[in-house]
DNA sequence: CGCCCTCGAGTTCC
DNA sequence: CTCGAGGGCG
């Protein structure tokens, strides 16, 4: 590249990350990743190194952060809050650690203690102590000044307004970085996104929008949290290491970085590094790097800094997670268990060193509120191994011809009608070949056909070899069929089929648990059973009929109806009583009913019983088991290890038995079962 | 409209 | 098993 070419190239660059760097430290809204960003910064650095008469004074190369808001006071640091310079890899660490034995002399740093902790997704805040109170706090700003936002910062519940030591210094001001959990990420953008509110990129983002909130009830109500990492100026107190501040801090009631290590050498550095980066995802926080800080502070001026960061701290990033693409298109991919979810097929982006193609749009009502739109631009975020997802929309790149994404009318496996259950939608075909598997694991599960030896590997087996094409197929399986089959000699493809035998007798409600009506449930499924004599009535029951039962809604009924409504599902079930399934409609014997009206919850394990068994015992007696506490419910009944049932059941006054006063109450009856 | 409770998905442990 | 969501009832 000529100068000239290289001029404009500068310029171009100037205005693009000047104006990423609007959205991102000023409206707290980034319309990049922050790959591409650090990319476009590298490549201006390198022509600026090269040609230095293009390096103008505000060039984003030359600033750290945003110039503060005006809405906010400003506040003057007394010392300036440097930035980081970044360590992409290894190598760059060790170029790092070259730089530094360069300076201090081969011997001194060959031994070289470093500290190392984790660098979290936030932003940063000094908060200034006098005499043990909190007295002002303030955003890192350009790095000179930043804003002043006390009132907001005193919301931040683990932040100390008072020191947590008897003799605090003159003054002292703390650093750290203003985070979020990702579970409360998570949560913060469900929330946004029910009350249409755009929604952040990622924690740093959704931590800073927060912190600088003008309303700081606003503020209040976001979950931050202060991580402490550092201090600024000093009056009457004073520390030899990075390490011992740390300490300080955290005796001092700061939540202090953690975990950390002290490193000596940069090997143990770059260990550390790798061993943070593959345990990333355990962590409480996002994490993007570590910050590796020279731990002797009489060594932090002997290294002093450059325009931009110190030498004596290097930030070592790691691989980003997120970037930004389009969505070319969207497909509609169907679950095992039958919920319908749309992909969006995206221009490939490389995340971290993977190729992404496609990301999960959730589900539709969530597409509808984000209002996501084929043709636009995206945030994408691949986490660990899970299926990269679209975290968020950039309505400042869309296309004016954007196309909205609607949900399928019918299922696109096999064309089905789809219910809305939730937020999601559902394939109502029994023989439904993309949740075929799915289906035939839960139907063969506890409680339900409970066949043996059926889980979901062989169902999925089953299908593979394509023994089974719709779940009555199971019924008509032979030995010679599963015999040789991966994990099936003899004996284990004898128990199997003996196992699907002694299936075929089932009651009516269990039945048609099994045939995964959306919305019906074990409990529901009784209910229904309890009002039909029969199958033939229930299938023929109109949706009027089906609301007129108490605990029957319009949209159970809705379920129910376009369930069997549909000729193909007639047919599967034909075909199950065909391989000799027998429901059985027992008439209710009017036995002993000692539990009549009374509600029972069980929690923690039982010992002589098992949980199925306790409940189907309670409801035996006349008595009802549910799965949750509230006032109505007469006993809980607590285990070994209650959970937190134990604690509403407290809560609420409710009675709280053991499990042998639970068997005194039942013991007459127990032989009966 | 508020509460209860079922459903179903996710999480975590063995 | 726990938890959130929302269906269903009063």
């Amino acid at each position: 590249m000529d100068r000239k070419g290289a001029a404009r190239r500068a310029r171009e660059l100037r205005d693009l990350l000047n104006k990423y760097d609007y959205h991102y430290y000023v409206l707290d809204r980034p319309i990049v990743s922050d790959q591409e960003y650090d990319d476009l910064k590298r490549e201006l650095a390198a022509l600026e190194e090269r040609w230095p008469e293009l390096r103008t004074p505000d060039s984003p190369t030359q600033r750290v952060g945003g110039t503060p808001r005006e809405e906010f006071t400003r506040y003057r640091h007394a010392q300036a809050m440097v930035s980081l310079d970044d360590a992409r890899n290894p190598g760059e660490l060790r170029d790092f650690h070259g730089r530094v034995e360069r300076i201090l002399g081969p011997l001194m740093a060959s031994g070289l203690e470093y500290l190392v902790e984790p660098k979290f997704d936030g932003t940063s805040l000094e908060v200034v102590y006098e005499k043990g109170a909190m007295i002002v706090a303030a955003t890192r700003g350009d790095g000179m000044v930043g804003e002043d936002v006390t009132p907001n910062a005193r919301t931040i519940r683990n932040l100390p307004l008072r020191l947590q030591i008897s003799d605090p210094p003159e003054r002292i001001d703390v650093r750290g970085e203003v985070i979020m959990r990702v579970k409360d990420f998570d949560e913060l953008n469900r929330r946004l996104t029910e009350d249409g509110e755009p929604l952040f990129a990622n924690p740093r983002n959704a931590a800073a929008g927060s912190l600088r909130q003008l309303d700081q009830r606003i503020t209040a109500s976001r979950p931050l949290r202060f991580v402490a990492w550092g201090v600024g100026l000093t009056q009457g107190i004073s520390f030899k290491k990075q390490s011992e501040i740390l300490d300080w801090l955290k005796k001092a009631g700061f939540e202090a970085s953690s975990p950390r290590r002290t490193c000596r050498g940069i090997d143990e550095v770059v260990e550390f590094y790798e061993e943070m980066e593959s345990k990333r995802d355990s962590f409480h926080y996002e994490m993007d790097g570590v910050v590796v800080k020279v731990n002797d502070l009489a060594l932090w001026e002997t290294l002093g800094s450059t325009a931009r960061a110190p030498r004596f701290w290097i930030a070592g990033k790691f691989k980003p997670r997120e970037a930004t693409s389009v969505i070319r298109r969207v497909i509609h991919s169907v679950g095992p268990s039958g919920t319908v979810t749309p992909i969006a097929i995206l221009d490939p982006v490389n995340i971290g060193g993977v190729t992404v193609q496609r990301a999960s749009l959730h589900n539709y009502e969530l597409v509808e509120k984000m209002d996501i739109r084929v043709g636009d631009t995206v945030f994408v975020r691949r986490a660990g191994d899970v299926i990269p997802e679209v975290v968020s929309v950039i309505p400042e790149h869309r296309p004016p011809d954007a196309e909205p994404i609607r949900p399928p009318k019918k299922c696109p496996a096999d064309a089905a009608p789809l219910v809305k259950d939730g937020a999601y939608y559902k394939c109502t075909g029994l023989a439904c070949p993309a949740k075929l598997s799915g289906t035939i694991a839960q139907m063969a599960g506890r409680g339900l056909f409970d066949i043996e030896g059926l889980g979901g590997k062989t169902a999925v087996l089953l299908v593979e070899t394509g023994l089974v094409k719709d779940p009555a197929d199971v019924f008509y399986l032979r030995y010679e069929d599963i015999l040789g089959l991966p994990g099936f000699a003899e004996l284990s493809a004898r128990n199997l089929m003996s196992a699907i035998e002694a299936s075929k007798e089932i009651e009516f409600p269990r039945f048609l648990t099994a045939l995964g009506i959306p919305g019906v449930g074990g409990v529901t499924a009784s209910i229904l059973a309890e009002h039909f004599p029969s199958l033939d009535e229930l299938s023929a029951a109109s949706k009027e009929t089906l609301m007129s039962i108490k605990g029957i809604g319009p949209e159970t009924a809705r379920s129910v109806r376009e369930f069997f409504g549909q000729e193909r599902n007639q047919e599967v079930i034909k075909k199950f009583f065909r391989a000799g399934v027998r429901v059985i409609y027992r008439k209710k014997e009017a036995g002993p009913a000692p539990l009549l009206g009374k509600t029972f919850v069980f929690t923690g394990a039982l010992s002589t019983m098992t949980r199925d068994e306790a409940e189907a015992l309670v409801v035996k007696l006349g008595g009802k088991a549910t799965s949750s506490v509230s006032r109505k419910t007469d006993y809980v009944v607590a285990g070994e290890n209650p959970g937190s049932k134990f604690a509403k059941a407290q809560q609420l006054g409710v009675k709280i038995i053991s499990e042998d006063e639970f068997r005194e109450m039942v013991g007459p009856y127990l032989k009966r079962v």
